[in-house]
DNA sequence: GCACTTATTGCAAATGAGTCGCAACTGCAA
DNA sequence: TTGCAGTTGCGACTCATTTGCAATAAGTGC
């Protein structure tokens, strides 16, 4: 309850309530170490609120996107699809694995150092960085080459 | 002539052949310094070739990016959308601005180095990656200043 | 130059993620 | 407990991209 109530005092802080959807949308993201896109989440919390709309996962997804209590991801390859993870991570980005499909997170200094050169060489200010990574991870680098060669 | 010679010559090779459709996309392409998606890629071959389909702009920037002639970018705040630029220039990144919606290109080793530590440590391979960044140019900071403050 | 195979095109219909309008519903503050 | 926004569920819609298919045309072998 003590987390749902700081919750809802941001909810409530941008003029926002606090429903069982939200409520629910955000337990499942909170939970799961994943990254899910809209039709996942929707998928999870029908199992336990069975007439929720997909248009309220969007919005609920939407709101807590703008609330800064998740991030929106793109992976390679899957561009048209939208992901979803909580904030509480530090930065990091992603590697997706072509052969099996797992993501590995990377941790780096250096996107943030590219940022930095950036804007002190030409005055912009960054907001936001999209960065993925594809490949083959080292269990399917030898799968691949099978295959190229 | 030449250069679509050689280009056939490619087509050729991956078992596909030449149409003055395809010549026409990719001279588009190759003209403009921009990054074109695919429905301005149809709106200016549309203007030379006034039957052309743009289910046909569509399968030509599959084709050319399955032979590495052209390749795809996506830029934040519109991740929906495909662009394509020909692969000619050096490796580089886009920075999209908020403001005026240029996009400013953005050298830097650093994604490379990114990606070598990465296969060190952990034995991936990369076989691509996505990186795009957004804020707002020099010209546009103070005029998002103004809004935010 | 001609025929023939098969890649390619144009078209229209389909797909799939995400959005929107709207009436009914419900938090929550007074 | 009442009222008023904010929110939901629903269905219809948008928009980029894809697909099935019959007609067309590139490039090969003769």
């Amino acid at each position: 309850m003590e987390e749902n109530n700081s919750l809802a005092a941001q909810l409530k802080a941008a003029g926002r309530r606090m429903t069982p959807q939200r409520r629910l949308i955000l337990s499942i993201l909170d939970e799961t170490g994943d990254h899910l896109d809209a039709e996942e989440v929707y998928r999870r919390a029908k199992k336990l609120n069975s007439n929720l709309n997909i248009a309220t996962v969007y919005r609920t997804l939407g709101v807590l996107k703008e609330m800064e209590l998740i991030e929106q991801r793109y992976f390679a390859r899957d561009h048209g699809v939208e992901y979803y993870e909580t904030v509480s991570k530090g930065e990091h980005y992603h590697f997706t694995c072509l052969g099996c499909r797992k993501i590995i997170e990377v941790e780096t200094p250096k996107i943030r150092q590219v940022q930095e050169e950036f804007s002190t060489l030409t005055g912009a200010k960054f907001t936001h960085a999209c960065v993925c990574f594809e490949g083959y991870c080292s269990n399917c680098v030898n799968e691949e080459e099978k295959i190229t060669l």
